[in-house]
Order: C-alpha cells, then structure tokens, then sequence
RNA sequence: GCCCCGUUCGUCUAGCGGCCUAGGACGCUGGCUUCUCAUGCCAGUAGCACGGGUUCAAAUCCCGUACGGGGUGCCA
C-alpha cells in the first residue's frame, strides 16, 4: 500500500462449481483491489488433475461474471507444473527437501510403536536416508524443528505456530505433480502478490507456505488476511454436499446478480455507516480490510430474499419485464404478463415462474383449487351466498371494464351491508391474495367471470366444509 | 488427541476505553395506508457467554473458564 500497488488474487480449485463462500473471498479481493486501484488476478488452482475440470472452470468463470467480478489477469496452474517442479528440485538439491517412500501404514505404526497417537502425522523418518526416485516416492520439505513460523493478520492478529508441531510435509506427489503449498507459494512471490485474503479454513496451511516461501529465497510474505467462514444453520462450515450454495443455483431460483453480491458484502463487513443495501460503488470505496470482522456468518436466505426483494422493486419497468420474461410460466401469456408487470414487480421475492403463474396464471387459465383454510376463512360469512347470487346476475349486464366491474361489486356490497370483494376474489382467482382484482377481471371474458362465480355459488350449496 | 481461531438482539452487523440507559438491518408482533395481498410509513420485541483483573471509567485492554468452529490427506 505504500507505493506498492496493490495485487490480489482469488484462486479457487475447479473440484466444484463455485459456492458462495469462494464467491464471497472473490469479492473481497475484487473489493479491495478496485478500492485501491490495484489488480485483480484469477489463478486457477487446479494442481490435482485428478479432480480438476475443464466445465468447473467455465462454470466458475460464468459465476464471476455474472456477480460482475471482472479480473484482470488469469493464470492457470497446470500450464506451470515445469516451474514448480523445478523449485522442487532446487530445495531438493540444497537439501531443504528429501526423498521419502513411506507407506502411510509404516508411518501409522511407527507412531503406534513410538506411543505417540496412529495421526500424530509424519515422524521424518526418511530425513537422512537418501532415498532414490522411484515408484511411490515422494518429496517431503524439511521443516525446522525449533523456533516459530508466524504473520501478523490484518483480521486475525498475530498467529504463530511452533514448528515443532509442523510435519515434514509432501510437496511433490508419487505422480511428480507438486502439491498446491509448492505452486501457492511460488505463485504468490513471483506473482507479486501483496495481500491473500482468503477464508479461515486455510490458516493452518499458511505456515507452511511461508516456509516454502522462506525456502524459495523470497523473505517478505504478502500481508493476510484470513477472513471468517460462511457457516449454515448448524454453524458448520458451508459444504458443497451437505448445504445447497452453488452460486448458479441461486441464479437459477431467481436471484438478482446485484443482490446476491450485495448480500455477500454484508456476511463479514458492513458499512461503517449508511445502508446496507447501497451500489457497489458506495462499498469499494469503503472497503477496508482491518474492518472485516473475525466471528463466522449464518448464511441467512431470508434475509437474502429481503434484498432480492428490494432489488426487484429497484429495476425499472424495462428490466424487470426483461428478466421476467425468460422466466414466464406456459400459463400467463405475454401480453397477459406486460399489462399487469408492475403489480408483479411488487410482490415477487425472486423471478421465477411458480409465484409468477400464481399471480397471474388463473387470468387466462383456470383459477386455483382454493386452500380449505382460506376459502373458509372467506367464505363462510352469512351473506357471501347473496353476495355471489347478486354479483352474478349484475355483472351480466355491466359495461365490461374495470371502473364498471369495480363499482358493481362495491354497489353490492353497499346495498347488502356485505365485505364483496373478497369471495369474488376468491371466486374468480381461486385465492385469497392477489393482485387488485377489477383490472385482470376485465381482462377476462364475462361469462367465464360470471361461470367461475356461479360455480363458487354452487360448492357453497354442495357442502358446508369448502373444497373437497 | 494435537494445533489454530472465534464468542454484541433468533440472524447479519455498528461499536476501536467515557458520546452505550448498546445503534442499524433481517425476522417476528402490533398499527396506519389500502379492493385482498404486497409495497410504503410508524411502533414494539430481543443482545455485550461466564469469572477474574487493569483503569477514575470496559461491550471495548489482559488472563482464565465454558461453549462453538476450523485444521490435522500424495484435496485446495
């Protein structure tokens, strides 16, 4: 930050399509690069072949752009194995690393003959002996056995690990692919990255990339800043099998790309004043690292939907209307769902099709099979039989709009001393709630209006307990 | 087991030693507006985990306890 600019990076493994905890650390790295002019790097970390894939990373790369997280350089860590493995072989040459062939079963029951626990890890066993390539070797770094590996957090303070309890750990795999802390740390110093935010999962692997670091001849480590797990109901750690938070999901259900991010910036940070649902522009000049706070973060839907809900409301007419229609259910015609768009806008949580056809569906198709509890609710007052009788025979003869419709429910409402405009609701719609009624009846043809509540009319008669 | 981290309303957060009888937001409850619902507006609900210090003064600093989480792979 001091002449230096700033360059951070967010460096996902494509084993999964992106969840909203990656999504999260993304946007706070893009956060504080815009917020400090600096840049922002993409680096694909996919130094398991076994497990990486190409249509994750695609799927990746649409997750970003879709939260409107642009980067501005990318690499890809299996198109450098040649450069980690030759950092390998140079710590090997100067014997900071070493050959190792054991099974994880000899080390398991040396521990066990050492009285030390079957996980206790790896006891440096092959430190000295010189062992030749070959099958099932790998490459364990040396690490000291005295003195402390630490950093100062700019989230977390300062942590330090004795290097005592660090292992001597693998950095190059029986297959010759060099383990991720190899290319993380290569990558980090020859990249020139100045700050890793990333989430708290990763703080125990921090110490041995700074050893490696060390190693590599590169003293100065990047600034970290471990920022707070995005946990579910349980307070567990968000997992891709148990909790459901791919990222395209949530597009998929409906979700605004400006809400999902704006939810995301509030999980861990908040404006030190003003709203919390603001333009991003307003966040990336807030954003500073030293505010993150440290405790994990519920990932609330709820209050996701509260923002999404403010989102849709905030789209002009044209774009809801564009969203929309991608969305829209066989049920509601175009023309059907142009005309009565706003009174939609105003009441949908997400843009999808069930709560869409819900308001609008029964206008040209039929109306919904009531709820036992509502159609009592409504229905069973004294007057609605009368109410519905009169209504009928009135509508038959009104002006075909909806002041005219309008006026002749009320009216005999007025003359009957009666609440009408509900078990007309009811009625036509076949619901309770809705959007106002006069409006899409006159969009209606009269004598299916007219049918719809002769036939509400007629179950009053059939049985007392509502619908079936 | 060992290592690391965390703990402000149910939830997300503000708070950086006095402005805190702890502020905002979501949720929930009630009210107003209203052709129902929704929106909008108003009001209410509820919290500094516990115990010791330090200090004239602690939600804020230190220590401990409890509880919670993360890591402990030839995954990242």
């Amino acid at each position: 930050m001091t002449g230096v600019s700033v360059r951070v990076r967010f460096s996902p493994a494509p084993t999964g399509y992106l969840h909203v905890g990656g999504a999260r650390s993304a946007l706070f790295n893009w956060l504080y690069a815009r917020h400090t002019d600096g840049t922002f790097i993409l680096r694909i970390e996919d130094t398991d072949t076994d497990r990486s894939a190409d249509h994750l990373v695609d799927a990746i790369y649409d997750s970003m752009r879709w939260l409107g997280m642009d980067w501005d350089e990318e690499i890809r860590q299996s198109d450098r194995f040649d450069q980690y493995r030759s950092f390998a072989n140079d710590l090997l040459a100067q014997g900071k690393a070493y050959r190792c062939d054991c099974t994880r079963d000899a080390i398991d029951a040396r521990n066990q003959a050492g009285g030390r626990k079957t996980d206790a890890g790896y006891d440096g066993f092959c430190r000295d002996r010189n062992v030749a390539e070959g099958e099932g070797v790998v490459v364990r770094f040396r690490t000291p056995d005295e003195g402390v590996t630490g950093w100062d957090d700019v989230i977390r303070g300062r942590v330090e690990f004795d290097n005592a309890v660090l292992e001597d750990f693998i950095i190059v795999r029986s297959n010759g692919v060099p383990m991720f802390h190899v290319a993380n740390a290569y990558d980090d110093a020859t990249m020139g990255i100045t700050h890793v935010i990333r989430g708290e999962d990763l703080v125990n692997t921090t110490p041995r990339v700074l050893l490696l670091r060390q190693a590599l001849g590169y003293p100065d480590p990047p600034v970290y800043a471990h920022l707070p797990l995005i946990v579910n109901e349980k307070r567990q750690k968000l997992s891709k099998r148990r909790d459901d938070v791919a990222v395209g999901d949530y597009r998929a259900k409906g979700f605004l790309p400006e809400a999902m991010r704006n939810y995301l910036v509030t999980l861990g940070w908040g404006p030190r004043q003003g709203d919390e649902i603001a333009p991003i522009e307003t966040f990336i000049e807030q954003f500073e690292l030293s505010d993150i706070n440290n405790s994990p973060a519920f990932f609330d839907i709820k209050k996701l939907e509260h923002f999404n809900g403010e989102y849709i409301r905030a789209l002009t007419a044209e774009r809801f209307i564009q969203e929309a229609s991608n969305v829209l259910p066989s049920s509601v015609p175009a023309y059907i769902f142009q005309l009565f768009a706003p009174n939609v806008q105003e009441r949908l949580v997400t843009i999808s099709a069930n709560p869409i056809h819900d308001l609008l569906g029964w206008i040209t198709g039929p109306p919904a099979e009531p709820d036992v509890k509502d159609w009592k609710k409504v229905m069973n007052k004294p007057n609605v039989p009368a109410v519905l009788d009169l209504v009928a025979e009135r509508l038959g003869s009104v002006e075909w709009n909806a002041e005219a419709i309008e006026a002749c429910v009320f009216g005999v409402g007025t003359e009957l001393g009666a609440k009408t405009q509900l078990p007309v609701r009811m009625a036509v719609s076949g619901a309770r709630t809705g959007i106002p009624l006069f409006e899409p009846m006159a969009q209606m043809n009269r004598d299916e209006v007219i049918r719809r509540i002769k036939a509400a009319r007629s179950r009053l008669d059939s049985d007392d307990d509502g619908p079936a």
